[in-house]
DNA sequence: AGCTACTCCTGGTAGC
DNA sequence: TGCTACCAGGAGTAGC
């Protein structure tokens, strides 16, 4: 699902397109995509011209100047399950499963696309209540073996369900957290308040080495939703150590990937490289 | 504080 | 071939 690598991508290949443009019209087909108000959003973008394109999270975040008094200063673009962007002409057939259209001045359309309807593009004003309580950017300096130390330490939890809050940690989804935590060798259920330092700054430094290798990919296309704005799959899927690979020999040491269900997302671990924590059973799904 | 269940959605696919 | 049932899951929320 579109995680941090595909959100960086789909932004990347956006941004040159829609930078500098002015949203002249606006067209809504799923109003709760827009937060259920098509009108009132509508009226928050009309006459803006996007003056940046920028990431945090799992968000696309586009800066925004003039319009009418009052005005969107941010849009802010949730992928959720399967939701794109793309650019293409504003005339003609619109894109398979479009649910909002920003009409630019140059003849073309800034389309967000979206068979689930999970997806949310919102206008919001100078400062975005959605990035009040994210936890800091994987990839960032301030993320480091250190920092996820203490914070490992400072709960006790699940390490996978903990990894997936994005106020713990900001960008990380069901693929990733699997992805890193085999790398590492730990398990989706083991204590986070146990974590020994150097476990931190491997565990660290895999996830900034799996988004980084996913991104220079183009992100992970292992269904038939996620395509970049240009229409192509990723190609990380082709590196997966474990998920979606459940049954297949461990690519370190040949034993079987085991799936199981960790709340509600489907877990997939090497069962001898991430051996499960005493007095943790872990059920076959 | 931390856990589970439920909700929103629908294309793809497994099973019959 | 055609039907049905189930699966995928990010994140918000409710309840214990």
């Amino acid at each position: 699902m579109p995680e941090l690598p595909e959100v960086e991508t789909t932004m990347r290949l956006v941004r040159p397109h829609v930078v500098g443009r002015v949203i002249q019209r606006v067209e809504t087909c799923w109003p709760r995509t827009v937060g259920g108000d098509a009108e009132a959003f509508a009226r928050a973008v009309r006459g803006t011209r996007m003056v940046r394109a920028w990431r945090r999270a799992k968000w696309v975040v586009f800066d925004l100047e003039g319009g009418a008094k009052g005005a969107a200063r941010h849009i802010l673009v949730h992928l959720r399950m399967t939701g794109r962007l793309v650019v293409e002409p504003s005339k003609g057939a619109a894109p398979q499963w479009w649910k909002v259209a920003l009409h630019l001045d140059d003849g073309r359309a800034l389309w967000f696309l979206d068979v689930r309807k999970f997806g949310r593009v919102h206008a919001r004003g100078p400062r975005p209540a959605e990035f009040d309580e994210l936890g800091p950017e994987p990839l960032s300096d301030e993320f480091d073996g250190a920092w996820l130390h203490a914070a490992l330490r400072a709960r006790r939890r699940a390490l996978k369900p903990l990894l997936l809050e994005q106020a713990f940690l900001a960008g990380l989804g069901n693929i990733y957290v699997d992805e890193s935590l085999h790398a590492v060798g730990l398990h989706p259920l083991a204590d986070s308040s146990r974590t020994t330092r150097e476990q931190a700054e491997r565990l660290a430094a895999a996830i900034k080495r799996v988004l980084a290798a996913a991104i220079e990919r183009e992100g992970s296309s292992f269904d038939a939703f996620y395509r970049t704005p240009e229409g192509n799959p990723g190609s990380y899927q082709d590196q997966f150590q474990v998920y979606g690979r459940e049954g297949e020999p461990c690519r370190s040491c040949g034993a079987p990937i085991r799936k199981f269900v960790v709340g509600q997302r489907g877990t997939h671990v090497c069962p001898r490289c991430q051996p499960p924590p005493r007095g943790r059973s872990v059920k076959k799904n």
